[in-house]
RNA sequence: GUCCCCAUCGUCUAGAGGCCUAGGACACCUCCCUUUCACGGAGGCGACCGGGGUUCGAAUCCCCGUGGGGACGCCA
């Protein structure tokens, strides 16, 4: 059997690490089993989907490479699922429901403050013919919910082992609103169902979902796909993801010159027992990928790590690899500028850092002016190459007796402000003579 | 409040009663390499949440605490 794994955001929301991951995870997982994998947008509420939302999210997909086989979106499949209404009507498992959102809302305020759990009460079950026939009249269109089967429902999580969930304990879950909209929960049943979705690969948050949602299928004559909840991400001090959206969206990653195969690599294992280690392409990501070796304890993303792969990848691209996403950023950089700044960027956007270096607002750090005089009376004449610079302080050396750190570190803070930084011998050239004069001028 | 789940170095984790003076990876520190930084090489620091049991023996099993996560929506 072939597997078939989906990523189902709603697009009602930029996606973040958190989100990625799931995607990564369904995709290094369809792939890996040699299966197939489908992007289906979740928008069935459409007052907050926006078609913006859903570009977006495709195009974080398109940049960390998470490439489908195969796309839906649920606003296209209504008709679909007013079938299933009535089929679910027929079989007597849903039931019209007339309370307002405000009178629930108050039952579960009543219910919380008795120390009970917030469960529907069922109340509607007990209308008769002739209130339903009241209220219709009325003009309420009911919402419809589905009778749960008070018993044990459970499954084989391939995270969690042997789950399950007694029926008493959750609410009937309200499938269809307003008449005869749908809902996640019903969409999202029938949606596995016709797509032949063989695993659900989604975080912990759905986990109580899941025996609801093995009861709809069921009740809809189908056989309930194989599941997998993963523990949720939080942030590196163990806040909610979605309140550090800000710097952890993949939109704000992008915006730094993050590298998507360091967002990769990271996602890719983090909460696994398997190390975190720079992949470079998605194909070397998924030959190792083991989704039995996730655990069950909330794991965090720091942005400090991401920081430190993001670094080791960097260190590791060719310029072709590059050039686009540094023109995209709105820098202009050679070859010869990448290669020889290239160990000393954490992040694409460094690259800022040394173009300031090789341009003419640096702000030179003078330490000893009579060095600096010296240097600048033998400093060679143009065209330079390479070799400047070992010509240049082995000369300014044997005058001055100086030499190591003593000889070249007030020179390097001179010309570059900094006191690290790439090779002095290819970075001379590319500060060039004009500005090297001028920042020795003391 | 009720129902699930979790609890080992800073972080991700290995560990399924003796193999554990608890292993690895990342981070950190030191040294070497290097005319800086980085890379690379060699070392080092560093953890079983607490309390009771069970057992000859517990990181491992049980109970109770405590802590953390998730769920309980006409959102998904």
């Amino acid at each position: 059997m072939t597997v078939k794994t989906r990523f189902a955001p709603s697009p009602t929301g930029k996606l973040h690490v958190g989100n990625a991951r799931m995607a990564l995870v369904n995709w290094l997982y369809a792939r890996q089993q040699g299966g197939v994998f489908m992007l289906r947008l979740d928008d069935t509420d459409v007052a907050r989907s926006s078609e913006a939302f859903a570009d977006g999210i495709r195009q974080d997909l398109n940049w960390l490479g998470l490439t489908w086989d195969k796309t839906a979106r649920q606003s296209d499949r209504f008709g679909r699922y007013k079938d299933i209404f009535e089929q679910l009507k027929a079989s007597g498992r849903l039931y019209p429901c007339y309370e307002t959102a405000e009178e629930l809302d108050l039952k579960r305020k009543v219910q919380l403050s008795q120390g009970k759990p917030p469960l529907y009460d069922r109340a509607a079950l007990k209308l008769t013919d002739s209130d339903r026939t009241r209220l219709a009249a009325e003009g309420i269109a009911p919402h419809w919910r589905f009778q749960l089967l008070a018993e044990d429902t459970g499954w084989t999580d391939m995270n969690r082992g042997d789950v399950k969930f007694h029926g008493s304990n959750l609410s009937d879950p309200i499938l269809f609103r307003a008449g005869s909209e749908p809902v996640y929960m019903l969409a999202s049943v029938v949606d596995d169902m016709d797509f032949a979705i063989t695993h659900v690969i989604r975080g912990e948050d759905h986990v109580a979902n899941t025996a609801i949602q093995i009861q709809l299928c069921e009740a809809l004559g189908g056989i309930p796909p194989v599941y997998c909840h993963l523990p949720l991400l939080r942030g590196a001090h163990g806040e909610e993801l979605s309140k550090r959206l800000g710097s952890l969206s993949l939109e704000s990653l992008w915006d730094e010159g993050i590298e998507a195969m360091a967002i990769n690599s990271l996602l890719a294992r983090l909460g696994s027992s398997d190390p975190i280690e720079p992949y470079l392409t998605l194909r070397e990501a998924t030959a190792g990928f083991d989704i039995s070796k996730f655990g069950r304890a909330t794991a965090k993303f720091d942005r400090v790590e991401l920081e430190h792969l993001n670094a080791r990848i960097l260190h590791d691209l060719p310029y072709t690899a590059v050039s686009e996403k540094i023109q995209a950023l709105g820098l202009a950089v050679s070859e010869t500028f990448w290669q020889a700044v290239q160990p000393n960027l954490t992040k694409l956007s460094d690259l800022q850092e040394w173009l300031d270096v090789c341009g003419d607002t640096l702000q030179p750090i003078i330490t000893d002016p009579d060095f600096i005089r010296q240097a600048l009376a033998l400093l060679p004449p143009a065209p330079w190459d390479n070799t400047t610079w070992g010509a240049w302080t082995k000369a300014l050396g044997s005058k001055t007796e100086r030499k190591g750190k003593a000889l070249f570190m007030p020179l390097r803070q001179a010309l570059t402000g900094k006191d690290h930084g790439p090779d002095m011998g290819v970075l001379l050239p590319l500060i060039g003579y004009d500005r090297v004069v001028k920042r020795l001028a003391v």
